[in-house]
This record gives structure tokens, C-alpha cells and sequence, in this order.
RNA sequence: GGCGGCAUAGCCAAGUGGCUAAGGCAGUGGUCUGCAAAACCAUUAUUCCCCAGUUCGACUCUGGGUGCCGCCUCCA
């Protein structure tokens, strides 16, 4: 079995090939730290997040590089707003996104370079350009000169003509071209500045990701990653910088993500119709956002909803359910086994399925499928379980459940205890109610009095009135027991 | 205007040139129960936006249309 992906250099799907066997180095796309990151931020790194476990999972060694852009214009104006030092504000930023990170239940890249601590690298790099041409100096600012670089707008499938007709590029008279784009920007006083050749300044937006991804991984590498808003111009911008130099290729795969959208609009800071990832973990667990994101494939927009994130939730409890009711199993039976051969094959089968989905670009909503296709097989199976079952069947059970939180940690979901998962759920909910568990049991105790005295019309209104405080409650042969209604 | 993507049941969402169009949520019927709940069983798209073409055969390929979204300015 082989690992495909979308490349979006070539726009097909393609097995994964490496420069070093079974060793990936992907770089991805950081965010510029400014401000709390949201949704959106939360999807992408939820999905590097998951491919980076599938790819050890599967064998590979992965050098994950995921950078800070720590220096830009924006960085520059909030620091002015509030009254501090960029540097005071990217740092607070930059812990703001470990916290989210930790909450989420994300890998820590094996780096986090941030572009102001590769000035030198940055400059060397701008040096390079220059000397080749590829690049000019226009009153301390230096800027890429497009039209040297034959393959500009190759990734995104644009061509220069295209885009001047385009006219939206603010027109500078510094430029050569309208569509040159800076490679170091002047300082205005005030500003935090560099010492360069072309005097004092700081680095262009993309320059720092090329001067990174040299740095660490060298002049070509495996996969360069980050949403779709940055194929233009952020990554064309990279490529003509770094092959620019380097006369090599730069990246073999492109794997660009998809949008978190609200009413199918994207979420973004402008349009202000922004959740950032804190109010969300407020709302809901890391666990089920995790699970509503890999619901969609990678590629495809993803619409955030209450109802999506309340599916998500009840989907994540099923699966607890059934972990739970096969960690309640006896350990060993003598019976004779009870399991069908298409049942058998079905859970044998799940790891298998599950990689076959993810193989195929990362397609998680499948591999989902096949999850919940499991779960839906081993309740069947647990409900009918005769009473001496087969050891034979037990041990499948036990198996097929440990393989789902097996494959479960790839997307970084079913890694708790699930009876404690379930209770502290309840208890979570329990403690927003106003109702104790001993006024609970109390009101069963009663009911049950009157269930003996066959006074159905009073057990009835004890059972709605519990109802009415979200408690439902279970009769069965050994007793009656209650539960949060979630 | 240029470039790209998407359109599958009430909602979300996979998928394939021909075998039953995954799975989740919601709904309905049944088993169980004093009645319920939970769980389980069954059931819910003769059909995949519309039109034309290629093909023995298309939802899947090609062309056209419609609608929605994104990028072209900072953006994950």
C-alpha cells in the first residue's frame, strides 16, 4: 500500500515519493502572530496535525516544521494600538498558540523558527537574489523582479499578463513591475529595524519562510503545507524566491487545505465572522472538535454549524459506548462462539479499511466511516453475546476495541478511558443541574415503591418529572438506573 | 475580467465507468419494557443540479448551462 496525495503542483493525485526513503521533511505555514487564532487556524493545524501522526503511524521518521511569522505590518500597527513592542506582542501571541495547541491535543513540531531570528539567512538569501539579477534595491526597499522568474504563477496557474489585467495591485512607483513584490521594506522611525546592505529595515512576508525551509531542510524538499489562501500569492512568491536562488527545485508536494466556513462564507479575520479556538474549547471538548473536522475531507470547505459540532458530540459518545461496553465484558467464557464470519471479517478488517482511506490524500471522513461501521458491529455483537459467550469471541471484542483506539489516535480522538469518559460527561452535566444524585436516588426509590404497588400513574410522574431535569432513568432486571440526558 | 473548486437523502458526508451509492445525525416501524429509556433489528436517494454527447453501460468521462464558494489585497 502506497500514500497519495493532491498535489497541488501538478493538480493529480500521486503516490508519496521522498527525496530520503521513509523519511518526509514537511514545512508548513505557521500563522503571523498578532492576535488569538481562530477556527480556521485550529482546522489547519488539526489536519498536519493528523498527517504527520499517519505518516509515523505508517513507518515514516517526518521533520515537521511549522514557523512563526513574527515581524509584518500588522504585527507593527496592533503593537502601536496597544501600546507595546512587536516583540512583547508576538511572544504573548506566540504562548496564546502553545496554550491552543496543548488544548487541542497537538503534536509539537520537531521546530518553530520564527523570521526574526533568521535575519541573517534572510539577507544572504536577498544577497543571492541580487547578484543573480532576480532582485533590486529602490530607496532601501528590495524587491523580486517577477518577470526574470519564467515560472511565475505556475502553482497557482496564473501568468503575469493575467493578473496585470487583474488591476487590483496597488501601483508603486518603487516597482519595476506592479506585480514585484518586497523582499525587505525600508523602516519608517519608530519601527524595529535590521542593519542590511540596503540599510536599516526587515524582512518582506515570504522571504522568511525560504530562508527557513533552507536552512532546515535544504535547497528541495518533501511537502510544503498550509491553507489555500496561501497559493497566491505566499507560496508562488516562495517558489520564485528559493528556486530563484538555489537553481533547484523547491518543494516535490504541495498539499494545501481547505477553509472553515460560517454560513459557507469563509472564516477570516476581515469578514469578522471569526470563533477563536479558546471560545470554542469553552463551548466544546478538543475531542469532538477533532472529530468534526475530520468529518470533511481535508480539501473540501467546511461549514460550521451547532448541529455539526452536536453530531460530532453524539458520534464521539457512541464510540465511547461501545469501548465502554466491551471494557464491560467478562475476561474469559467458555461458550461456543456466537460472531458471524461477515462480522468477523468486518473487524479484522478495520485497520486495513482505515489505512486504505487514509492512504488515499488523507481522507479521514472515509476512515470515519469504517470506524462507525466497527462500532455499529461490535454493539451488534456485544447485545447479543449469550451469557457463557465463546473466549474466542471475547478475545475479538477486546481486540477490535483496542485497534479502534489504536487508529483513534491517528486522529487524535478515543484516547480516554471510556467509562470514565462517560461519567465525567455526566457529572459535567450533573453539576449544572439542580438536582443532587441522592435527591435522584431518593425519587427512584420512591418510584419503585409505587412500580411494586403496580401504581403505574405515580411512577410515571416521578419519571417525568426526573425527565423534566434532564435525568432518565433505565429499568432493567437488576435494577433501575439513571442518567444524564445529554 | 482572469484562474480554481464544489453541487450525492430532511441535515452532514464518502464513493465508483457495470456488483447492495459508505458512514454519522435526525425520522419511522419492530424487539425489549407495566409503559418508557438505552441498546439492538429493520427501514428512509430506482437515484447522485440541468441539458447534450462518448460508451454495450455514466452519478462517475467530454462539452454546454445554472447555482454556490474561493483566490487574484492581508489571510490557515
Amino acid at each position: 500500500m502506497t500514500i497519495s496525495t493532491y498535489n497541488t503542483r501538478t493538480g493529480k493525485k500521486e503516490p508519496l515519493a521522498t527525496i530520503k526513503e521513509n523519511h518526509v521533511n514537511l514545512y508548513v505555514c505557521g500563522i503571523t502572530v498578532y492576535d488569538y487564532c481562530h477556527l480556521g487556524h485550529a482546522r489547519s493545524t488539526l489536519v498536519f496535525d493528523m498527517i504527520v501522526r499517519y505518516l509515523r503511524y505508517r513507518g515514516k521518521t517526518v521533520t515537521f516544521i511549522r514557523n512563526f511569522t513574527d515581524i509584518d505590518d500588522k504585527i507593527i500597527k496592533r503593537a502601536a494600538e496597544q501600546n507595546t513592542t512587536t516583540e512583547e506582542l508576538s511572544n504573548r501571541f506566540i504562548q496564546a498558540f502553545h496554550e491552543d495547541m496543548i488544548s487541542l491535543g497537538n503534536l509539537t513540531p520537531d521546530l518553530e523558527p520564527k523570521a526574526t531570528e533568521h535575519i541573517p539567512e534572510i539577507i544572504e538569501l536577498i544577497e543571492t537574489l541580487m547578484a543573480k539579477e532576480l532582485a533590486y534595491e529602490t530607496e532601501g526597499d528590495v524587491y523580486y523582479r517577477v518577470e526574470r522568474f519564467p515560472h511565475y504563477g505556475a502553482l497557482s496557474g496564473r501568468n503575469l499578463d493575467d493578473m496585470m489585467a487583474g488591476a487590483r495591485i496597488a501601483v508603486s512607483a518603487k516597482k519595476e513591475n506592479p506585480m514585484d513584490f518586497a523582499l525587505w521594506k525600508s523602516s519608517k522611525p519608530g519601527e524595529p529595524t535590521w542593519e542590511s546592505p540596503w540599510g536599516p529595515g526587515r524582512p518582506g512576508w515570504h522571504i522568511e519562510c525560504s530562508a527557513m525551509s533552507k536552512k532546515y531542510l535544504g535547497d528541495t524538499f518533501d511537502i510544503h503545507g498550509g491553507g489555500k489562501d496561501l497559493i497566491f500569492p505566499h507560496h508562488e512568491n516562495e517558489i520564485a524566491q528559493s528556486e530563484g536562488a538555489s537553481g533547484k527545485p523547491f518543494v516535490n508536494t504541495w498539499i494545501h487545505h481547505g477553509f472553515v466556513t460560517i454560513k459557507d462564507e469563509k472564516m477570516s479575520k476581515s469578514l469578522g465572522n471569526f470563533l477563536t479556538i479558546r471560545e470554542m474549547l469553552e463551548r466544546y471538548p478538543a475531542e469532538i472538535l477533532r472529530l468534526f473536522v475530520f468529518s470533511a475531507h481535508y480539501r473540501t470547505p467546511l461549514d460550521f454549524t451547532d448541529q455539526a459540532m452536536h453530531d460530532a458530540e453524539t458520534g464521539l459518545d457512541r464510540m465511547y459506548s461501545c469501548l465502554a461496553a466491551v471494557a464491560g465484558l467478562p475476561q474469559s467464557g467458555s461458550g461456543a462462539s456466537a460472531i458471524g464470519k461477515k462480522d468477523r471479517q468486518k473487524l479484522e478488517k478495520l485497520e486495513e479499511r482505515f489505512c486504505q482511506a487514509l492512504d488515499n490524500d488523507f481522507n479521514t471522513a472515509q476512515a470515519l466511516g469504517h470506524i462507525f461501521d466497527v462500532v455499529k458491529t461490535i454493539n451488534k455483537i456485544t447485545h447479543h453475546l449469550p451469557e457463557n459467550p465463546g473466549q474466542e469471541d471475547l478475545d475479538l471484542l477486546t481486540k477490535s476495541s483496542n485497534t479502534l483506539k489504536r487508529v483513534g489516535e491517528i486522529l487524535g480522538i478515543l484516547q480516554q478511558e471510556p467509562v470514565a469518559y462517560l461519567q465525567a460527561k455526566q457529572q459535567k452535566v450533573l453539576a449544572s443541574l439542580e438536582i443532587s444524585p441522592a435527591e435522584i436516588d431518593n425519587l427512584i426509590a420512591q418510584r419503585n415503591r409505587a412500580r411494586d404497588e403496580k401504581n403505574w400513574d405515580r411512577a410515571d410522574q416521578i419519571r417525568a418529572e426526573l425527565l423534566v431535569k434532564q435525568i432518565e432513568i433505565k429499568d432493567s432486571a437488576s435494577g433501575t438506573t439513571w442518567q444524564v440526558k445529554i
